[in-house]
RNA sequence: UGGGGAGUCGCCAAGUGGUAAGGCAUCGGAUUUUGAUUCCGACAUUCGUAGGUUCGAUCCCUACCUCCCCAGCCA
C-alpha cells in the first residue's frame, strides 16, 4: 500500500536531464544572479544551479488539480537534482490578467509546500529585452512587419493540408521594418494596423512555422506596468526568450506545444547566431496534461461554474481549484504522493478520480487524530443505566500513533448514534445493533438491543438497549464479552451540535461532457449540509485542522466559515467501505 | 488527405536487442474496540495489428490500425 517516497522511478524527462548532466552541456552556463542577455550572463559566475526549471502561469485564474503536477514536476525536479525553479508570471496578454490572479497563485504554490526563494518572475518585466530580440530579428532579416489585417493572414496562411503564401509585405526591407515597429511601439498605429512576424516558411507543413505573428499592437493597460507599452509579444515569441533570459535548462510544458517547439529552437538559435544568447540554449520537454475523471479542468468550464453560480466561488470545496482543494480539507502531501504515483509520461490518458481520493486518504490515515462524530442521529437510551450518572470514557487519539495519547469524552444515559447503525429487521452479514444482539459502544461498554420507539409515520425515535457494567474499555475483563459490531456514539447532554458539509462529487460521469453540455453531467446532490452531533472536544478545533470522525471518513474546519468555539465542517473524502460495497 | 505526438495488465507506469519492475485497483487469507488501517499471498508466455531483420525483438525495419495536438493579432 504504501510508496516507497526515496526512489523516485524513472520518466523520460530524468532521462533528459540525466544525459544533459551527464555530457556536462550545463556546466558551462553562466548566471549572473538575475535574468539578462548573454552580454550579462557571461560576466557572471558558473551557474551554481545543476539545472533551472520554471513554473509559468498566466495570472488570469485560478490554479487547479492540473498545475499541480507541473508544480511537482517542475520544483521536484529542481529540488532533486540540485537545481531551482523558477516561479514565474507569463503576463504577456494585458487583456486577461489581474493582481487578484497572482495573489492567488503564490499562495496556492506555496501552500503546496514549494518555495521559489529570490527567483520570482514577471515575463512583463523583460518586454524591453523582447524588443531588443525582436529588432535584432528585424536587422538579421529574420522578422517583417504585415500590414496585412488579421483576417487577410490568416486567408494566406493556407490549411493544413494546403501551403500558405507570402505576404505581400514580407519583401520590406529590414529600414523600413525597424521604421515601422518603432512607430508601432511608440503608438502611432491603431491596434491591429500592423503585426511583427519572423520570416521562415509559409510553406512549411507545420502552420507554426509559416510566419508566425510574434508582436501585435493593443493599447490596453497591463496590470503590472501599467500604460507603458502598446505593442505586447506573443506566447510564442515571448516564452522561449523568458526561459533564456532566465538560463532555464529544462522548460517543461505540456504536449500540445510540442508543434511550437520547432519555433522555440529557430528562435532561440537564430537569437543565439545574434549575439543575444549564449548556448546552450533551453530544451523544451513536454509530458501529458493530467485528466482526471469526475472533474473537468478546462479554464472556460470552470469560470462557468463560478460564474453561473454552479458553485459558490472559486474556492467552493467541490471544485478542483487548489482553492477549492485547501478548503476540502485535501492535503499537499497527498498531492505529493498523487503526483509521484501517476508518475509523468507522454501518452494521454485518464486517471480515476479515486486514485487522488486514495492518496488522501493514506495522507490523512496517518496525520489526522480521531475523533467521534454521528451525522445521522437517532437517540439510543440505556434503560439499566443510572438516571443523572455521567462517567467519562478514553479515547486515543490515533490508533496506530499511541503516543499522540488519549482524551476523555463523557459518557451517560441518553446518547445519539448512526441511524444506520440499528435494524430493525437486519440485511444478512448485518452486525451492528437490532434486537437481541450486542455491540460495542466504542471505548464505553457493551450494549443489547431491546427494541426501538417509533412515532405515527413509522419512524424510529429511540433505540433502546441494556448495558453490562463490567464491559468498559480500558477495565480488567472488559473484552470477556465478544462482540463483532461496535458502533460510535456521543452522550447527547455533552454532544456540540454543528453544522457539517458532505461533499460528493461534482459530476456524475467519469468524463463530463463528453457527449453533451458538461452542465447536464452537473451530480445535483454534490453537497448536503447537516446538523450533527460531535464529541465535545471538537468545539475547540481551529480552521483547517483536519480529523479522521471514526467509521465515517476525514473532515476538516473550514478555513472560511468557522469561528473560534464554533468550527463547522467539511467532509474531504469518505473512509473506504467494503461493506457498503458488499451490499450493492 | 499536411506536420507533430502516443499506443506495455482494469487505471497509471518502468523497460531502449538477452527473454515483461513497481504502484493503484481487484481477489483470497491474517490482525484489528473504525465493516478503516496494517500485514501476507495471487494477479501480462505477453508489450495496437501484420510482416521482416536477428541465435534472440516491447525494444531495430516496413506497412497498417486507433487516439491526441496544430490553421488566435490566446497561452
Amino acid at each position: 500500500m504504501s510508496t516507497d517516497h526515496n526512489v523516485p522511478v524513472s520518466n523520460f524527462i530524468r532521462q533528459i536531464i540525466d544525459a544533459g548532466l551527464a555530457s556536462e552541456k550545463h556546466a558551462q552556463r553562466r548566471w549572473h544572479g538575475k535574468p539578462g542577455l548573454a552580454a550579462d550572463q557571461q560576466s557572471g559566475a558558473p551557474d551554481p544551479a545543476k539545472i533551472r526549471t520554471r513554473f509559468p502561469p498566466e495570472p488570469n485564474g485560478y490554479l487547479h488539480l492540473g498545475h499541480a503536477k507541473s508544480i511537482f514536476l517542475n520544483f521536484g525536479l529542481a529540488r532533486d537534482y540540485a537545481g531551482v525553479c523558477h516561479m514565474r508570471f507569463d503576463d504577456t496578454n494585458p487583456e486577461k490578467e489581474e493582481q487578484e490572479y497572482v495573489d492567488s497563485i503564490l499562495d496556492a504554490v506555496r501552500w503546496l509546500g514549494f518555495d521559489w526563494g529570490n527567483d520570482l518572475y514577471y515575463a512583463s518585466d523583460y518586454f524591453d529585452w523582447m524588443l531588443t530580440c525582436a529588432e535584432s530579428l528585424i536587422r538579421s532579416g529574420h522578422a517583417y512587419v504585415d500590414s496585412q489585417s488579421a483576417d487577410d493572414i490568416r486567408a494566406l496562411r493556407g490549411t493544413l493540408t494546403e501551403p500558405g503564401k507570402n505576404s505581400p509585405y514580407r519583401t520590406r526591407n529590414i529600414d523600413e521594418n525597424l521604421d515601422l515597429f518603432a512607430r508601432m511601439k511608440a503608438g502611432e498605429f491603431a491596434d491591429g494596423a500592423h503585426v511583427l512576424r519572423a520570416k521562415i516558411d509559409m510553406t512549411s507543413g507545420n502552420i507554426n512555422l509559416r510566419d508566425p505573428v510574434i508582436y501585435r499592437i493593443r493599447h490596453a493597460a497591463h496590470h503590472r506596468a501599467g500604460d507603458a507599452w502598446c505593442v505586447y509579444p506573443l506566447y510564442t515569441f515571448a516564452h522561449p526568450i523568458e526561459d533564456a533570459l532566465e538560463n532555464i535548462t529544462h522548460s517543461i510544458c505540456t504536449l500540445e506545444f510540442e508543434a511550437q517547439r520547432p519555433f522555440y529552437d529557430w528562435l532561440l538559435n537564430t537569437l543565439a547566431d545574434n549575439g543575444l544568447f549564449a548556448r546552450p540554449l533551453p530544451q523544451q520537454i513536454e509530458f501529458a496534461r493530467l485528466n482526471l475523471t469526475y472533474i473537468v479542468l478546462s479554464k472556460r468550464k470552470l469560470i462557468q461554474l463560478v460564474d453561473e453560480k454552479h458553485v459558490n466561488g472559486w474556492d467552493d470545496p467541490r471544485l478542483p481549484t487548489l482553492v477549492g482543494a485547501r478548503r476540502r480539507g485535501y492535503a499537499p502531501e497527498g498531492f505529493k504522493l498523487f503526483t509521484d504515483r501517476i508518475g509523468v509520461s507522454k501518452s494521454d490518458g485518464w486517471i480515476d478520480y479515486s486514485v487522488f481520493e486514495d492518496c488522501q486518504r493514506e495522507v490523512l490515515n496517518a496525520a489526522a487524530l480521531r475523533r467521534i462524530a454521528v451525522l445521522d442521529p437517532v437517540k439510543l437510551i440505556i434503560d439499566n443505566y443510572p438516571d443523572g450518572q455521567t462517567e467519562t470514557c478514553l479515547a486515543p487519539n490515533h490508533p496506530q500513533q499511541p503516543e499522540l495519547g488519549k482524551r476523555e469524552i463523557p459518557f451517560s444515559k441518553a446518547l445519539w448514534i448512526e441511524r444506520e447503525d440499528f435494524a430493525e429487521t437486519p440485511p444478512k452479514g448485518y452486525f451492528r445493533l437490532f434486537v437481541g444482539n450486542s455491540v460495542r459502544l466504542r471505548y464505553g461498554f457493551v450494549v443489547t438491543c431491546t427494541g426501538c420507539d417509533k412515532d405515527a409515520d413509522g419512524t424510529i425515535t429511540a433505540v433502546h438497549c441494556d448495558y453490562l457494567p463490567d464491559t468498559k474499555s480500558g477495565t480488567p475483563g472488559s473484552d470477556s464479552v465478544k462482540v463483532k459490531g461496535n458502533i460510535h456514539w456521543v452522550s447527547a447532554a455533552h454532544a456540540y451540535a454543528a453544522e457539517v458539509r458532505l461533499y460528493d462529487r461534482l459530476f456524475a460521469v467519469p468524463q463530463p461532457g463528453a457527449d453533451r453540455d458538461f452542465l447536464n453531467d452537473l451530480n445535483l446532490d454534490s453537497v448536503q449540509t447537516i446538523t450533527a452531533q460531535l464529541e465535545p472536544a471538537l468545539r475547540d478545533a481551529e480552521a483547517e485542522d483536519s480529523f479522521q470522525f471514526e467509521r465515517h471518513g476525514y473532515f476538516v474546519a473550514d478555513r472560511r466559515d468557522s469561528h473560534a468555539g464554533a468550527p463547522v465542517f467539511n467532509r474531504t473524502v469518505t473512509l473506504k467501505d467494503s461493506w457498503v460495497k458488499a451490499e450493492k
